[in-house]
DNA sequence: GAGTGGTCTAGACCACAAT
DNA sequence: TTGTGGTCTAGACCACTCC
């Protein structure tokens, strides 16, 4: 497959490959058009194209008359998409795992019975889950399913699959709204983000819908420090 | 200005024109690379980087062999949208004012040279509103102006209309990215905000693109008990 | 002045699609 | 076979930055 990879691909190639394995990192000088087109017997207009291209996606930086940089990664994660944390994670190259804290059914009170439209003291599932990048919490994923969308819910593996994903596979979605705000954790949260209780949370409440029902609301906390969410 | 631009930029713009009055439409077949190359007394390669980044830009779509066609625009949705602070306000009922601190040009540091392509130590417009929802305090909006994008923006009177609505009118919007994060206020925002120290903040960066330049830059900071980002 | 990237040319060979 | 785009070369001139 390498054999009919266009050079200029193969010189784009080459200096993600360095990027990821940690030779060049953030801000680094990288090589020179003029060193690149002797490593790989190309034309300046060839290694410039590759340089360029890299340069649009965000991934180098050039100056003219100083180099071609290393961008800094200035996102850390998502815009606010249906997106699996999971996914996210892996995407960036990092680990995912995730403690599952706690599975249940438990009766739905006042306020849930409104939000699912079902009766105070019906069976509502409960679920709360860390995620973890490499060894780092960067999620609390706190999670009331509506039993009459999926039934069974509380009997999945979520080492295996991320409650969200599940979700996306059994109810198809119709809407779902949102709220984001910024606020200090409770002692709960600080302690499963192993964060300082003064460090604010950006904190992401989302209720979607399917078959005109509620079909799942969630709180996710994330350490106001190691997340962000982004778009572009 | 149109002197100085170069040869691709020129028939990118072309193109675009041809599409924005109508002349081409989504789908129509388009000049060839051919054509292009006779009409601009350009070189080959000169026509096909233009064509070829309309092409990662969505804005055209090429089939070898075939031809190259105007591209059939997407629905994105924007899930931050373009919100004016102002209308929101009085969109609730409330009445909005807002406080100038500083209206100045200051000179681009690195950073801020790379983020808008111009030298370290460029002019550089830069403006500090505290907005106000009655008499309450609700964002604290710091922004840099690209003066090659909005030369009149340090004459304004953002009294009578908020850089952001001035800037939809001068500039048309191309992209944008976000980034959105929880953390504690600056001495300096906590004072404009009237909040305390401890109290988190959701702090929204915005940077806008216009003509493939980055036009403006903004960070919103608002005191996380009083403001939160809501959709559905 | 030396080194960097930004742009451009005038050719070339190729893969692909329509005729 | 003709015309299209995909890629590539070996030069060139320029603007910029740093020493």
């Amino acid at each position: 497959m390498l054999e009919k990879m266009p050079i200029f691909q193969k010189i784009k190639s080459y200096i993600i490959n360095q990027i990821e394995l940690g030779v060049w990192k953030e801000g680094d000088l990288i090589s020179s058009e003029a060193m690149l087109t002797k490593m790989f017997n190309a034309s300046r207009m060839t290694v410039n194209r590759a340089l360029r291209e890299l340069s649009t996606e965000q991934i180098l930086m050039r100056r003219q008359g100083v180099g071609t940089f290393v961008a800094i990664q200035k996102f850390q994660s998502t815009l606010l998409e249906i997106k699996n944390i999971a996914d996210e994670i892996t995407a960036r190259g990092q680990k995912h795992h995730s403690e599952l804290h706690r599975l249940e059914v438990i009766k739905a009170n006042e306020w849930q019975a409104l939000q699912f439209q079902i009766k105070a003291g019906d069976r509502l599932f409960h679920s709360l889950i860390v995620h973890f990048e490499n060894t780092t919490p960067i999620q609390v994923e706190e999670r009331w399913v509506n039993p009459k969308i999926a039934p069974n819910y509380i009997t999945q593996d979520f080492d295996l699959i991320t409650p969200n994903a599940y979700l996306m596979n059994v109810a198809p979605l119709q809407s779902m709204a949102y709220k984001l705000e910024a606020i200090p954790p409770t002692e709960a949260i600080a302690k499963m983000l192993r964060i300082d209780k003064t460090q604010p949370c950006l904190v992401l409440h989302r209720t979607t819908h399917s078959n005109n029902q509620a079909a799942t609301s969630a709180i996710m906390w994330h350490p106001g420090d190691r997340y962000h969410f982004i778009s572009g």
